[in-house]
DNA sequence: CAGCTGAACGTTAGCGCTAACGTCGGCATG
DNA sequence: CATGCCGACGTTAGCGCTAACGTTCAGCTG
């Protein structure tokens, strides 16, 4: 049994025969040693497994290279930026904790905070809601970086296009000839979902379709309020021929509730979702839906981030990245209820540009 | 512009009059400190915001009440357990830190635990595959539970009865009638997997019925591998009438298959799949699976590491908890081919014990 | 060859905290 | 009243590291 399991800097120097600061400057690659003494070293801290104690280095003013994440982690759309956001990060020497948030919980979050900035060097909050985060994250002394956080954000964020995506995805189904357009609202804390919402309104104001407060159904992103929206619409005199759920997750709701009722997607009615969540591609329908740059996000905050910590001062840069309609099955052209109307309706259908 | 913007300890002290060891005493409620005082020095140190140093905290050789998880975070699974965890240690006055382990990646994985080591009072790893992580495990000078880990884990570790599941899956077909039941695998490098497909042979073999090899595919936990395992399956001269899935996201690709294939689930062949992920009793059909008890696995790992950071040595305890069969939509008892049979059938099945 | 320069080191003083050991009274005991 | 003891504090010495300054000495210059 050993006396200490893991050699401190001092050990190392000693063993290597110089002194502690040129050990530590060899290691962190830090000009000031020669060549062959660097090597050497280096060797030697290999040998007794030497690791830094980022505590150590942390206290004493240095970085740690370590950023940390602050996410809900219950939903596919944050775990896969996240698990994106390791890989950019790992890519670029650093490691990343994450730290996740208890859903849909309040809890003083200060202290989160105040504890990643003891251990990272920047931090990346995938916060959607517009909560009292803001006001503890603007006093931590940390450089910080939020995702999907809209316009009010005083510090650098990176988000998707919401609106574009919402706008692509009602003119994909004006132009399938849709005139009766449902939408299913997400969780309107989120400024993502107001942005979907304002594109459904704006959209249909410039094709100058008619608005209907009944077409617009509060949903909250989850299954089950995708699928009792939907009861909601289908229940309607008049009801819909296609349906822009806010997300993924709440259009495959909605798609459970229509097959329920004895119709089919994309038969009866068109369904078209957003994120791009991996199983829209492989669930029955293929969903068509609005594709987040997840990767693309991962990059770019992981990336400010850290030009943030190296102390470049992006003065409070949004990053907007574009979104992308992906086209798949649960999407066709309006097969009127005349029939008579079906030759000439593919002929009338608005240009696909 | 402040000075400084967050107190260190020795402040607090001086604005409260007292040393500094009497405020770390009054902080972290040790005895040794007169209530009036401990009052005092609290108010304080509230009014100036003061927040320990984790990083201080740890380098001195204390607790930080910071545990950390490494996982994998790509599966319903994992993320769910993690939230699971991390509710149980907030209960506990613990916060929780994430390393997200890059997927089918092998890093020197040592480096992980040696941060952790410096930040965290003890690691919960969830880690499926027998991989050389062990190993650095071992060396590891830190309290470590480990999830999933088969017999080998030389440490406490939490796991749900895969054996004793997957025996309940089968014993349910059987008792539904079917004879010709196949079997999806998963990925043999998981232990789970490995005791899932061995109670499959098992309760056949008990059963006395035959082990057809053809009726045993080969998959990895993907959808996609259990889309094409049942397409091999449904090829078959002599097609199964059930599929004992590994997991329910193989379950589901197999279900895709089927039905792509014309064939209806549960009504020609019954599927039962393994974890009972939140979309099982959503999607349709709702999935006969076993349920694996992820709170109490997460309520488990947490407190029995929180149980080794107290100090009580638990000699390497190896807690198995028990899953459950949830019987929904996608099994149905077999309606023979031959309508004949129905009625023995019925009551020739094996004892329902 | 004095004087300077600069690279290659070494030394010192913390970062913020806690363990371990003082000190100092008050109070009970013989 | 000396002794012992205990609770309430204060002081000191680190934890492992780095920033900021020393120091040393080879190599160059005029």
């Amino acid at each position: 049994m050993m006396k200490r399991q893991y050699p401190t800097l001092a050990e190392v120097a000693k063993v290597a025969g110089v002194s502690l600061m040129t050990a530590s400057r060899a290691i962190n690659n830090r000009p000031g040693v020669s060549p062959e003494k660097r090597e050497d070293i280096l060797r030697i801290a290999d040998e007794m497994g030497y690791v830094v104690n980022r505590a150590a280095q942390k206290l004493s003013g240095a970085r740690t290279r370590i950023i940390a994440v602050v996410a809900e982690l219950h939903t596919p759309f944050t775990s896969d930026l996240v698990l994106g956001m390791g890989a950019v990060a790992r890519a670029a020497d650093y490691e990343m904790l994450v730290y996740s948030l208890p859903v849909c919980d309040r809890r003083p979050p200060g202290s989160i905070l105040d504890l990643l900035r003891q251990i990272a060097d920047g931090v990346i909050v995938i916060l959607p809601y517009e909560s009292d985060y803001l006001e503890s994250v603007v006093s931590a002394h940390i450089p910080v970086v939020t995702i999907e956080q809209g316009a009010i954000s005083a510090f650098p964020s990176v988000t998707a296009d919401n609106y574009q995506g919402g706008r692509s995805a009602l003119q994909h189904l004006i132009e399938l000839g849709h005139r009766r357009i449902a939408f299913i609202s997400g969780n309107d804390r989120l400024t993502s979902a107001r942005d979907r919402r304002r594109a459904y309104r704006d959209v249909l104001a410039q094709a100058r379709l008619p608005y209907d407060p009944d077409l617009e159904v509060t949903g909250d992103f989850s299954r089950k309020s995708g699928f009792e929206a939907a009861n909601k619409l289908l229940a309607l005199p008049d009801r819909p021929t296609a349906i822009f759920a806010a997300n993924d997750i709440s259009a495959y709701g909605a798609i459970a509730a229509i097959r329920e009722a004895g119709l089919s997607v994309p038969g009866d009615i068109s369904v078209v979702g957003f994120d791009d969540i991996p199983i829209a591609s492989q669930l029955h329908p293929q969903l068509t839906t609005v594709r987040q740059p997840l990767q693309q996000m991962a990059r770019a905050s992981v990336n400010l981030l850290l030009a943030l910590v190296a102390g470049l001062d992006a003065p409070s840069e949004q990053i907007v990245l574009p979104t992308q309609l992906i086209v798949r099955e649960s999407t066709v052209a309006l097969r009127g209820r005349r029939r008579a109307d079906a030759a000439t309706r593919t002929a009338a259908a608005p240009s696909l540009r």
